[in-house]
DNA sequence: TAAAATACACTGTACGGTGTAGTGTATATT
DNA sequence: AATATACACTACACCGTACAGTGTATTTTA
């Protein structure tokens, strides 16, 4: 009946846990979910099936939480800050490279596949990645916002110009690589410069445009 | 040993197999693929197992076809002719709602959703599936180049315009669908106007833009 | 020395696919 | 008009397997 806080002696099994995690994203993204199992999960893990139902009771939070594994490095790659010393060109491209080079991992783009189809067996948990993936869509529109205050923007509709750009970025890149093998065409680069000029050609300002 | 083909009395048997191709239907998309069981689909199409199995060796040919057919009717809707008698304005907007008419279909995007989600186990399937619908696409080149030979286009590369146009309208429309919920919000007639008046700000003519 | 990990056996169940015996019926033969 | 036959379908039992998840006794490790 002692305070047991005084004499915990936890062990870090925070290794053990990553390399569960590793091994399901692997194992997911080549059998899909509902071929994977977890005797092989625990295999490609090197740990035993009951530590991985230690650290995960149920399958189903082992993916949960290799999707949020998958939106936390998303988020990362997204937020780009406005900079006023280069130019908008310049900055649009960048935002098109981070979305080129995430439709060009196999792994990202698999992990949105198994996102989706996920979809249909566990519609809670898809609503709520996509509630996340929402609201982390906010590095585009602060940008946006920034270049506008800037005086580089032909619209004070800064959030619609973002979705429009959005919009543009995804059907042009992911969408594509998404549903198509994966591997994108050689016109990359004149596309690129394309998407960026017909951007302009509405929101540019005289400097831009 | 006598000629076999003075004997022969086929039976029609396109009811039952087109009862199983939609209870296949009713019960992938809800169900997801890997968990829509044999037996459920037979129960659904008031069929005996043996008869969806006489139909459809295995539960991939099944897909196979539920997969063919919905191609077969979204090929119908893209095909949409130039019309030099109307605003390039309107006839982009024709373009616009069967995406969107598309996009908001639930059916619709449950079967986009199966694709993806069938990727990673039938990826020759996808493949195939994924270069017919590619080839589908060609109704809007065909409206652009009959566009640019009435002079309302302000390129000469009317293909590159066609790619800009329908990145446009997948990462608006038909993307966000698949992955949210498939409810779009209900910005859309204005954001419609966006799409084309950024499209038309780069490839417009006097006339037009 | 206690927490964490392992080895391993075990349960329950669900599912893809097959084999078979038998039914109803439209068509062809007599 | 009576009979035979091919065909589509049904009902149902069955097989093999794969897999999620559990319980426990034992070993490893910090």
């Amino acid at each position: 009946m002692e305070d047991r806080d005084t004499d915990r002696r936890k062990r870090d099994t925070s290794a053990k846990r990553k390399s569960i995690l590793n091994a399901a994203v692997k194992v997911f993204l080549s059998e899909g979910f509902e071929n994977a199992s977890m005797d092989r999960i625990s295999e490609a893990a090197a740990a035993s099936k009951r530590t991985v139902y230690n650290h995960f009771p149920r399958k189903e939070d082992l993916l949960r939480s290799v999707i949020e594994l998958f939106e936390e490095e998303m988020r990362q790659l997204k937020d780009i800050p406005y900079d006023n010393s280069r130019t908008i060109d310049e900055q649009l491209g960048e935002f098109i490279d981070v979305e080129v080079s995430v439709a060009q991992n196999p792994t990202w783009m698999g992990l949105i596949r198994l996102l989706l189809s996920v979809f249909t067996t566990y519609p809670d948990l898809a609503k709520e990645a996509m509630a996340r993936h929402a609201r982390s869509e906010n590095g585009l529109i602060s940008w946006m916002r920034a270049a506008f205050l800037d005086g580089k923007l032909a619209t004070d509709d800064y959030i619609l110009a973002s979705r429009v750009f959005s919009a543009m970025l995804g059907g042009a890149f992911t969408w594509p690589a998404v549903y198509q093998g994966g591997i994108l065409d050689q016109m990359t680069p004149d596309f690129k410069q394309e998407i960026i000029r017909t951007f302009l050609s509405r929101y540019g300002t005289a400097g831009n445009a």
